[in-house]
Order: C-alpha cells, then sequence, then structure tokens
DNA sequence: ATTAGCACTCCACTCTATCGAGTGCTAACA
DNA sequence: TGTTAGCACTCGATAGAGTGGAGTGCTAAT
C-alpha cells in the first residue's frame, strides 16, 4: 500500500510527464506549489516508489518516468478526470444537435471529433455481428448476370456484394425465393442465418431446393465481408505528432498493426464491456507495447451500438480521454432517448 | 536533344539511383559492365546533363541524383517497362481466377496486389459518379421512425444512409412512393436526379406531392455520402520503408493528405484518362512534392470501373509500376470479356 | 523524519579532426 | 577532337574529446 506522500509523488510525476514527455526530476517537483518538500524528501521517495515498480530511471542521472504499472495505479486510484472544457463541450453538443445521425455513423463521428480533440489516433468498431438479426435480403440485379446482394441488420447495418447469379436460376424463381426468405429469416441473429437457412429451405425442398441452393451462397457472401468493414479508423496521422514516436521504425510497426484489420478485430474483441484502459504491455500485441488503448463500448437501450478506441502513447492523457468518452457516451444516450 | 550517350548516362544514373538510393558518382557507373567509358569522360557529360536540367547535385562532392525533370525525361523516352517476373504475374493471375468479383472490388484487391509487389502505397478511387445511374432505390424500415435509404446504382455501387421518417408520413404511402419513383427514375443519371425527380414528383403532385418531398430528402441525403466512400486506401504504411521518409515531418505531411478525402478526390480528378505518371512538383500539391504519383484508370466495356493509383517517392521504379498496372488492365479486361 | 550539502554520474551538446567519395580542371594522349 | 589520367579541392559523414547541466544517492546536520 502506498502512503499518502507516495500517492501525491506519483501523481504528480505522471500528470507532469503526460504534459511534457521529459523525465521528471525532484527538484522540478519540489518546486510546484501543490508538494511543499524539498527535493532530498522527494527523491526518497522516488527512490522507493521505483523499488517498488510504480516509476522507472532510463539512467542514472536522469529523472524519473511512470512503468506500466506506475500509470496503472494512476488510472486506478489517482487519476482526475480533467473536467471537460466548455469549447470541447461545445464541440461535442453541437455535434450531437447538428443532424439526425443513426448510431453508426454517429459513432464514427464522435470517434473523428475526440481524435480531433485530444491528438490520438482513434478506432471505430461498428456494432457486433453476434448481436444483429437479419431484417431483409434483397437481391437488385444489375444487367447481365451480375446482381447486388444487399443485407440488412436491424441496427441499420447494410452489407452489399455484387454477385454473379448462375445462368440456371430464373429470375422470376429467384424474386419468389428471396420474397420466401424474407418471410421466413427476418429476425433472425446473423450468426444462425445459416443453420436456419437450411431448415427453412428444407421444409419447402420440393418448389424453391434449387434456388436456395444458390440464394443461400449469395447470402453467405454477402455476409461474411461484414467482419472487415466494421472498422473505421481515423486520425492515424495524429500519432506522428507525439515526441514518442519520432522513430521512423516505431511508427512502421504501428501503422502496420493499423492495416491489419482481423488483428485489430481480435484486439478489440478481447475487450471487456464498457469502459476499459489498456496500458502498454497490457495489450497483447507487440507493436503497441508503448501505447495504451482506452476504448468504451456504447449500448443505447440495451442494444450495443458500437466501441470507440483511442490509441496513443503509454504517456497519454487518461483523465482527459476518459472524460471525453463519458461525456460522449451521455449526448449519445440522450440523443436517443429524447425521441 | 540529348546525345545517344547522354540519354545512356542519364537512364542509367536513374536505374541506380531508383535501386540505390544514393547519389550516383561517376566511377561507381565507369565500373558497370554496360558503360564502356571513363569516370572523367562520364563526369563531363554528368556536368553538361546537369547544366541541362536533368540532374542535380545534393552538395558539391556528392553524386548526381535525378530532377523533377530528369525523372520526366526517364519515363517518356528511356525507361525500359520492366517485364513482370513469373511469381508476379502467377499473384496477379490467380487472383483474377480466384473468384468472381465486381469491378469495384477486383479494383481494391488488384491496388491492394500491386501495392503488395511494389511496397508503394495505393490510393483507389471508385468508379465516377457522374457516369452512374440510378438503378433502384429502397426504403427499409428498421423499426421506430427509423429507416434505410438505399441506393443502387447501375455499376452495383451501393450507398445507404440511415434516416429518420417524419411522423406524418404513413409507411404504405412511402412503399407506394418508393414504387413509383423507380419505375419513373430508374435509369437517371445520379447527377440529373434531383432535378428529374422534382419534375417527375410535378406530373402526380396531386397523389404523391407529400411522400415525394419527404423521400427527395431521403435519396438526396444517400447520395449526397457518395464522394467520400469512393476512396480506398492501402498499404499506407509501406511509404515508411522508403529511405527518403525517414523523417517524421515529411511523413506527417503524406498522411495528413492522405487523410484529407476532398483533397486527395480533387488530387485525381484533374488526372487525365488512361496512364498518367505525375512526378514530384507535378502533383498540385505540396505535401507530396517529394512524391511521385502513377494512376491507372480502367474501363471495362466502355464503362469507368475505377482508378488505382500508386504513391511513392519521386526515386519510385517507374518501369515496374507501369508494367504491373498495364498487366491488370490486361487481366482485368479478360475477366469481363470471357463471360 | 526532514533537509542541506556535496560528490558523482551520465546524457546532450558542441567542437574538432579525420576520412573518403566525388568533383572540376588541366594536361597528356589516341 | 574526343577521351582519359592525374591531382588538388570540396564537403558531408563519422568519431572522439571536452563541457555543461540536470539529477541522483549518500551523509550528516537539524
Amino acid at each position: 500500500m502506498l502512503t499518502e506522500r507516495q500517492q501525491l509523488i506519483l501523481g504528480v510525476i505522471i500528470d507532469d510527464y503526460i504534459r511534457s514527455a521529459e523525465p521528471v526530476g525532484s527538484r522540478s517537483i519540489s518546486k510546484r506549489g501543490d508538494v511543499a518538500f524539498s527535493p532530498a524528501t522527494i527523491r526518497n521517495e522516488m527512490a522507493d516508489l521505483e523499488e517498488l515498480g510504480f516509476l522507472e530511471q532510463p539512467h542514472t542521472s536522469a529523472g524519473r518516468i511512470p512503468s506500466i504499472q506506475g500509470y496503472r495505479y494512476y488510472v486506478d486510484h489517482l487519476m482526475r478526470r480533467e473536467a471537460v472544457t466548455k469549447s470541447e463541450l461545445q464541440a461535442i453538443r453541437s455535434f450531437v444537435a447538428s443532424r439526425m445521425m443513426e448510431a453508426e455513423q454517429a459513432i464514427q463521428q464522435a470517434a473523428m471529433i475526440i481524435s480531433n480533440l485530444t491528438n490520438y489516433t482513434s478506432i471505430v468498431l461498428g456494432p457486433d455481428s453476434v448481436n444483429q438479426a437479419l431484417k431483409q435480403f434483397q437481391l437488385v440485379p444489375l444487367g447481365g448476370d451480375k446482381a447486388v446482394a444487399i443485407v440488412v441488420t436491424n441496427t441499420g447495418h447494410v452489407e452489399n456484394r455484387t454477385v454473379t447469379i448462375p445462368p440456371d436460376l430464373d429470375m422470376d424463381d429467384i424474386e419468389q425465393a428471396v420474397r420466401f426468405l424474407n418471410e421466413r429469416l427476418s429476425g433472425t441473429p446473423l450468426t444462425r442465418l445459416k443453420s436456419r437457412l437450411f431448415s427453412a429451405a428444407g421444409e419447402e425442398m420440393g418448389r424453391y431446393a434449387d434456388q436456395c441452393e444458390g440464394l443461400l451462397k449469395l447470402i453467405e457472401q454477402a455476409v461474411r465481408s461484414e467482419d472487415d468493414s466494421r472498422l473505421y479508423l481515423s486520425g492515424t496521422a495524429r500519432i506522428l505528432a507525439q515526441p514518442e514516436f519520432k522513430d521512423v521504425d516505431k511508427v512502421k510497426t504501428i501503422f502496420g498493426l493499423l492495416e491489419e484489420t482481423p488483428t485489430l478485430l481480435r484486439l478489440f474483441s478481447s475487450l471487456p464491456q464498457g469502459l476499459s484502459v489498456r496500458i502498454g504491455t497490457e495489450n497483447d500485441h507487440a507493436a503497441i507495447a508503448s501505447c495504451s488503448l482506452i476504448t468504451a463500448s456504447f449500448t443505447i437501450d440495451g442494444e450495443q451500438m458500437g466501441t470507440i478506441g483511442i490509441l496513443g502513447p503509454t504517456r497519454m492523457d487518461y483523465g482527459r480521454v476518459v472524460s471525453l468518452l463519458g461525456e460522449f457516451g451521455r449526448s449519445l444516450s440522450s440523443l436517443r432517448t429524447e425521441r
């Protein structure tokens, strides 16, 4: 357990480091108004905090920087959620009020605004397909043997894919089959779609067997692409403004990760609901071992609407980002309930 | 006009510089088998080429590097289109053969593969909306006052947007109006949609006036978002592998540009049809003054299907990229005509 | 328990010297 | 006359030495 004074000093060091990105020395702390101890006393405490694993020393005669464990303690116990400033609040409010937006768009926009306000990169994950159900399936012929298969889910998510219609399928039959499928399968969770499709098709095998066989493949194709398109990045260039990423090699690995959609999805899927702060190596991925990922998943009326992730250096302004995410959560849900 | 020997030397210098990213000296050229002149002779020629504006000297005692004008001459006259290697050809062929894909997807995939093969960033621009016509418009109710407006174009492009249905509209009426609009407006170019919509609605003003008023707005909304979603990037991280972008500041401006969708669209819109090579400052944008942009727009059966742009340093492997783009053009059109 | 004092450490920076690749020029050569 | 060898010169890149300063750890005094 840390003493009161240790907590104070640890907090001050981390606050300072977050601001300056420079190792913090005992003298500069002592000079501040809020810590009324001499540098020597602070040095002693710092040595203790280092031994306990909360601080690190880049080299013998440098100041201290927080360790992962230090940040963790800070986030869990010390962090003050910075008050959202008026101008920030205004940016948020005006965005919410600006126009009708549906969940997914709103969350993308929100991520962009937070990225703007904080100078960190944001990653948006759309609603989880597990929780989505088929609302409607449509097939729009394009002429020739091509058609667009469109899948609409109950959350308003739309997936589409151009497909080739097997030449042995008659257009009228297909239309009928589409109608049949919509009647039977509307409301089916996407994950169960495939199995349900088979059983429903089985029932009327006599008439629709052929078409359903083909259609099934089309639907499958349309739904399959779903995973990739749930991800949106914004403000990726901002990460370059951080002094810790002056080195191109570091940046390269991070950008490499940001392009690997499947890896990102995996990373996000391991996150808990609600607010989560993953610091440095707490993220199970080497490329962002020097980054922190703050995520917040938003649910409106019980339905999961998406997750916003903010990616920055471990030295990121946790209090600020957490406050902003909280404010957005409030704004978004008020947006919904007031209608 | 350049002499034969000057052309030879210029070509060799550029080839060498593209490979090594280091200023090329007279001695190293002389050592190569294909230039049988002494360093002194080559130095004389190099001095001439510099005076003519084809070469530059970073500083007095360094070798020469190509100028923009030098690259331009190289691309226009000297460049050998590198033969596409077997493994590359295989990558292309297997991609084309792998499965049915529609134009837009195919072009995205192609861009990704070229980005992989060349280590440059690729930018894909989907088909121009000017050339697209409305195929079908649909409105899928989601429950509550929400619905998804879906616009399908004749090229198979799908745009969708969640919209709020004004409470004074009856669902049945809307359905009827949608049907009416589809009958009347199918085939209308997107650019004319708005005016045509008005005139068509006017005809039956008596019955549909109210709904059309509302629907008009919905369609407009759905189509308006169109521009942004035509752009796809891939391999953005690869640009970091180039030695000329070791400096984070340079990278920052480029990445900033890549995030500015409108600017990119403007950049692309000023390009001619077919193959285009823009070298350095030939691009009208300061952020990529040290980059070259090679673009190729693909038309299949007379319809514009999209544009692939490859962004790399001015010292990029023009021959290779041009060959690959050419090969893709062939593969893509064979894909279409053989059906 | 806290603090002042002091020797010590080590990075960051500057300055200097050196090395070498490459040039331009001149004179010799075919 | 075009080509080449030779040579002095330039200038960036690199390494090493020196210096300043921020910060520490320890000890002794308060």
